[in-house]
DNA sequence: TATGCACCTGCATATTTATGCGGTTAAAAG
DNA sequence: CTTTTAACCGCATAAATATGCAGGTGCATA
């Protein structure tokens, strides 16, 4: 069973000489062409394609754009983004809006044959230099792991309550006791979190800790 | 001028092959080969490796742990993990300790090869399964991109000052304005954002908004 | 010119929160 | 067996917050 391949890129040289790399790959069909994203939704439900390969940037409705149309449309099928640039603001841009693979065109043809079978199995196969990127952003967001604020299991659970938006008495009914009792927790927590008001609690619950 | 790679792995059979496979390639220079983490920093002072190629479960130290170990101390040394489980906490934890490459241990040797040259070229290299794991954890955790609040600039100001836990009164003299006036736009965000409590407002500006 | 919008100010009041102090109980740790 | 610890309950008060209502100014654009 040959993985369908629709491809969406403006230059022609280039569009053509995938469609034909793809095409005489065996396990590979290229089904479908275009030179941008008119009538996206049109084509892709006449040609059902496994795997799209979207060019970041095409005149009109541009790839990113392109991608999030077929990924709220139709979930399972797979996007692989290829760019000349390494630009991150499109690059998280485009995983954002559903992309999964993400190619810079200089790629081999080999990798490319490979990248579509990834994709196509659901792995998300990346250019090293953009997962990079990605890898950097990651960490950066992701400062977590609660910096030994030893909250008991009950303090957790009220902070948890708190971020929710609860008040103290929405919070004493959530857990069945008392409001006294909700004040009380909540002030070992301010302690332990060295913070004296609820939202600076919520905002450091939200980025440090439990989240 | 040769990659140096040291290797830590507590299989001696594929500590072995993954020694003799590096060194017998053209480019590559195994110089080192650990079967745990012990003595990690003297024998990475020793060696001075290029690129690190670290097991995620070892005896004694874990890979993760002598991750963070290397990166804290030689932060330009490159760390791939191996892995034959996908295991998502140790994935994230790797990432967030300082490993750039992510593959799991049925990777080709021609790949590890590639997946050396690129991590030691600043890229990151990753099983795209594995990068299909990062790219959705991501793309959770970022789901922000402002959904049309329109809040006024001040507004934004407001809501900035109130998420890094200033009272009314310290955002008053902040701004250069008075407390009545705060209350003000205080009541127009919480209506603009459908929340009734301050808290609500610092949550809901986390994670959708102007962050 | 008028209308809307962003911005500002004021006052009143009910509710919520922050913090002070006091206590009990059951289970784990010394 | 005593001490500690988490979890629980209570009361009191000052401060902060949420919302109601009623204004004013300057600037752009209809």
């Amino acid at each position: 069973m040959n993985i369908r391949v629709a491809i969406f890129e403006d230059n022609n040289l280039l569009r053509e000489s995938l469609f034909q790399l793809i095409n005489g790959t065996d396990g590979f069909s290229a089904i479908g062409a275009f030179h941008d994203c008119r009538d996206i939704l049109f084509n892709i439900k006449r040609v059902e394609p496994d795997v799209v390969l979207m060019d970041i940037q095409m005149p009109g409705i541009t790839g990113i754009e392109g991608a999030k149309i077929i990924h709220d449309n139709f979930p399972e099928i797979k996007i692989i983004m290829q760019t000349v640039v390494e630009d991150e603001e499109r690059i998280f841009a485009s995983i954002c809006n559903g992309a999964s693979g993400y190619l810079l065109k200089n790629t081999s043809p080999v990798r490319l044959l490979e990248a579509i079978k990834d994709v196509y199995e659901g792995g998300a196969p990346m250019t090293p230099s953009i997962a990079q990127k990605v890898l950097l952003k990651f960490r950066h967001q992701s400062p977590q792991i609660n910096t030994d604020d030893n909250l008991t299991h009950r303090e957790k659970e009220i902070l948890e309550c708190l971020v929710q938006g609860m008040s103290y008495k929405m919070v004493a009914s959530s857990l069945a006791i008392s409001i006294d009792t909700v004040r009380h927790h909540v002030r070992n927590i301010y302690e332990k979190l060295h913070v004296n008001s609820k939202s600076e609690a919520v905002v450091k619950a939200l980025k440090g800790k439990i989240v």
